[in-house]
DNA sequence: CTCCCTCAGATTGGATCCAACCGTAACAGG
DNA sequence: CCTGTTACGGTTGGATCCAATCTGAGGGAG
């Protein structure tokens, strides 16, 4: 029950509908989810933990905002773990998941044609994600989908920008070739590239940054993810 | 108080005090620390997501176990990670903090010397993060920590292995002069060939993983880390 | 003798209750 | 009029209580 609370919560969160920096009161939540406050104060530490909602003691938790620095800083991550991923997924992906991610591909141009941004976002994401089916690695599959979570905001925004999804999807008919090549040398490079140009357009955008606007009042000092561990030992 | 406990048990853990596979019942936890249940189940949460422990519901929370696979993603995501955490903070290391790291350096060859395999491994993780101090990136260091935390009782058991002393030291004495000249691409690739020699050694001494026993009753089915996120939407 | 079923003990997970703490607003004093 | 203080309301965090579930032992049937 704690887990579904967490998964709500959490698709609140990735899919807007609790905007950053928005106050969450575990009674509220509570109230929606016809629950007592403890699975919600349990769905609130994961979620602290996945850094999407930041917490200060006594006070409450809000939907994490990310800073650009911080949005830099998924971006550099990711274009080091996902082009492993790739790698090692590409040897070992089925014929049938190979069709799965050709149909995937064409899900998604259509959803830029039809400029539904939501769907684009939704379908991108797992186009990515299905492009990593081949690898059995659970923490760095979890890592990744961690960084995707945390810059969901951003990706949505990324979407209604209308001029970049041409280069994204010739980037994506480039990783589905090297895939049905068999080419992880060549996946891992497009990956890559893929992570960074993506990182560089965001960083041309910073507009989507003005919005740092309190949401929801309160001044921010952040407090926000996981504690330092280890201290000293 | 709930960090409290947190802190304390994953210590309890990280030093060895707890075995892996070993059964963690929460009354017992909550006794010692002198506290109710309650904030030991925030801690069971947040060192379940840390992968630190592994719970199934309604059953009880072990020590988590890594499987040799398992360590060598581990090291496979270091090997990513710990290259482009150290080329960015190369540059901004100052010189007080060169030196830091020079002392540190000689006290991991005196614990090797002295034969103090425990003190060596505290050692050599800080000396490693302190590496990292250059970077401003609390999210990067947060999973570097935690890869770290991940292979804690290999690293225990691997500094139990007379013979690959030496070759650490002297990587350790290459990253060092690759930091001193500020050269953030030597110290990156001679990162990345520490951690890929350390899997590598550790490879080859599956004899570590031979206590692959149950350590305290019950079969392990696992159910380990982090739940699938978000399904499908 | 073995296997399956049932039941009791133990342990976890959720609900409720209470204390500690923070932020705000009213108020008094300068 | 402004500022510092204080008290109140609201919210969070911890303790306690109760229900739900799993494990293991014991007994009965084949």
């Amino acid at each position: 029950m704690g887990n579904t609370v967490t998964n709500r919560l959490r698709e609140e969160i990735l899919q807007g509908r609790l905007a950053p920096g928005q106050r969450i009161r575990q009674e509220a939540v509570a109230a929606e989810m016809g629950t007592s406050r403890i699975p919600v104060r349990e769905a609130l530490t994961r979620l602290q933990n996945e850094g999407l909602v930041t917490v200060t003691a006594h006070v409450g938790a809000r939907v994490a905002q990310l800073h650009l620095a911080e949005l830099n800083e998924v971006y550099l991550i990711r274009e080091r773990l996902e082009p492993l991923a790739i790698s090692l997924s590409t040897p070992n992906l089925t014929d049938k998941q190979l069709a799965t991610l050709g149909r995937r591909l064409e899900e998604i141009e259509d959803a830029a044609n039809v400029d539904d941004p939501s769907a684009w976002v939704d379908l991108d994401r797992r186009f990515h994600l299905e492009t990593y089916d081949g690898m059995e690695m659970p923490r760095l599959l979890d890592m990744i989908d961690g960084l995707w979570n945390a810059t969901q905001q951003y990706r949505r925004a990324y979407a209604r920008l209308p001029e970049r999804f041409e280069i994204a999807h010739s980037e994506h008919r480039l990783i589905l070739e090297a895939l049905q090549l068999r080419d992880p040398c060549n996946a891992s490079l497009i990956s890559q590239l893929h992570i960074r140009r993506t990182r560089l357009t965001l960083d041309e955008h910073s507009e989507l940054f003005a919005g740092d606007d309190d949401s929801n009042g309160g001044g921010r000092k952040s407090s926000g993810r996981r504690s330092s561990r280890r201290n000293g030992s």
